[in-house]
DNA sequence: TATGAATGAGGTTTCATTCAT
DNA sequence: CATGAATGAAACCTCATTCAT
């Protein structure tokens, strides 16, 4: 009755791990492209072979489906970030405001033209059908940063207004997903600033640098 | 001169305007629902059909295609928050802190369970992908809302630091979007509340209230 | 995150059974043809479509997918046959052989031209592949001609030898497998009668008729 | 004028027959048990392949096509019993009734547990789509039956009713058919035995043993 | 106006086969 | 000889849309 199952592999050369990486790699070019364009659903798998110039059956040797591919590809972007973020040492009394801006405002700099936004926003577009990956995302990214949040504003103690960062952490990102959104749906042409926007946060709340 | 138009006809009767409202509601109905839940791609019109009572042919009479009928739900979506926004009037001698507690919190209240939290990710989920919805969105919705920030941010004058809040009225909407976003994807069960949210906004860049 | 589901139809007219009875008896001939022509796997809906007239889509508005089809094509099958099996009275002190004789022999007469055969051989062939549809068969068909067969043995006691067809009443359908199978296989142009094969195997057991 | 075709050869070095054959050994036992389990349709190249403990591409050094390497399969199998057919040597003045069961009990005692029985049901299954192969078969194993089955029935004359075996030797064969049909098929857990039913039929035809 | 049966282009996935190493 | 990555034709199935009644 069963008609296949994994036999191990006797005499023969191993596969080449070099090559495989190679063709992977192609293959999550072409689909993170197609992906941040288009979404999930009307990316055709077809269309990221050809651009990957690859036949549609080889996206397969490599990924199981089009939800692995999708899943794969943004594990990729996501583990990336982290380790800029894990990696900076929090200076010793360093207060809340440069904290925040040390951390956030380099990376605000190239927010879209590094490409990161348009992955945040394929994040939050896609997030709450693949929510296995949202999790991931969560953990990897959005738990640590709240953390350092936590930890910069914490630190800061008998600023009264400011216990309300303490709370409520995302109140700190809230400027970056805004300007990740404001600038995928609403800003034509002028689009914003996100370091601009949240240097301007840090204003709002601190007061201006000293 | 034909005169019988004042007349009902026996045979061959008149559309009955009342009918055809009746029906196009129920479509609303139905639509909003799949929509909100699934989003444009994976909403079928079958399931809309079904779910309205109605046989997929029907949908058709009332609306050209899926397209036409998504952006029907949107802009009766979009259409009414803005009613009340323009209505209330702006209360001589109010703080901008006051001013934006009394404009958003109201309406953050029952951000959720009203379902405009909903509305507020689908459009920030199909946006991209239907420029000129989202451009009507911003045109009845959003800028309205920024040109009221701004005249209550401006009318305070003198505070250095929330000069920003006037580049950058997007700012006082970014904890909106953020509740919106962050309840849509990265909350597990522990939803956050996006009013108590917005005031803790409020405390941090105002401080306290008086 | 429901998308679908069942909700009830108010106005309108109802489905007219006549017409989806009329396209499921076109699909079904279709289906048949091919089915027993090609068997199940080298079957294409593409082609049952085709030879129906129908588009593609058709068959899935009758037919959740391939399976389904050939399950209602191979049920509609073996209903059928089983209809005058029961039907059919024992005359009061009929012998075994002309009982097997009467019961068998007008159904060999035209086994092949009426596609009886190769509906058999269909079965043979699928059988073993789809176990829900072979065990109708065995239920609807197979069984009941067991039960008579061992009815009409029993009833003739005394005869020594022919115990044997009493422990095994598969005997009585050997040759029918037999010519069935060999006609689909072995045969070249000359196919075997079945019928008097059939009756050569009672001349074995019983001897020449009285 | 070339010698070195007797001696090895440093580099490039000839093939090796003994190698050669070791793997198509190595192919036929996979493609055998795959075959036998699925059929030709279900069975993939890469399951065979891998049951082998080889590449796909090595199947393709060996065998032209998927069907090549089931015909061979198929050659091989049935080429064995007909050996120990033929060399059987018939004792002179042996009944008809012992010479078929000395002929066919032995072979039926282990016809399951042999495989013999899944080989049998593997060309009925297969035979109708693969002539040549079903060609083979009757040459080979059905006819040389055939033909025995007829010289012992013929031996014992003027038994009147056991003409019928000699003008359908198929029926001799038709017992086994059936057992291998039937417990491929429609036998649940209970098996039918093939050497008692076989021996049931010879009692139904020829009376008891002596 | 409303219906529901019918359509068919378009998408995902499979798998026999090829070929450079 | 053997390998395993790559290929692409072909199959199944979905679903937005049309139309006779």
């Amino acid at each position: 009755m069963k008609c296949d199952g994994m036999f191990p592999r006797g005499r023969g050369r191993l596969p080449d791990p070099e090559r495989t990486a190679q063709t992977r790699k192609l293959i999550w070019h072409a689909a993170l492209a197609n992906f941040l364009a288009c979404g999930f659903e009307r990316t055709r798998m077809a269309d990221v072979a050809s651009r990957a110039g690859l036949a549609k059956g080889t996206l397969y040797l490599h990924f199981a489906d089009k939800e692995a591919l999708f899943e794969f590809v943004l594990q990729q972007l996501v583990s990336e970030p982290l380790a800029r973020l894990q990696a900076a040492p929090v200076p010793a009394g360093e207060s809340a405001r440069a904290g925040l801006e040390r951390l956030f405002v380099p990376m605000l700099r190239d927010f879209e033209s590094s490409g990161r936004a348009a992955v945040l926003r394929l994040i939050i577009t896609e997030g709450s059908r693949f929510p296995a990956l949202a999790e991931i995302h969560r953990r990897l990214v959005i738990e640590p940063m709240m953390r350092l949040v936590d930890r910069m504003v914490q630190a800061e103690a008998g600023a009264v207004e400011r216990l309300a960062l303490s709370r409520f952490p995302q109140l700190v990102g809230a400027p970056v997903i805004m300007a990740a959104v404001w600038n995928g749906i609403w800003a034509g042409d002028e689009k914003l600033d996100p370091a601009a926007m949240f240097v301007a946060f840090l204003d709002a709340v601190f007061g201006p640098p000293a």
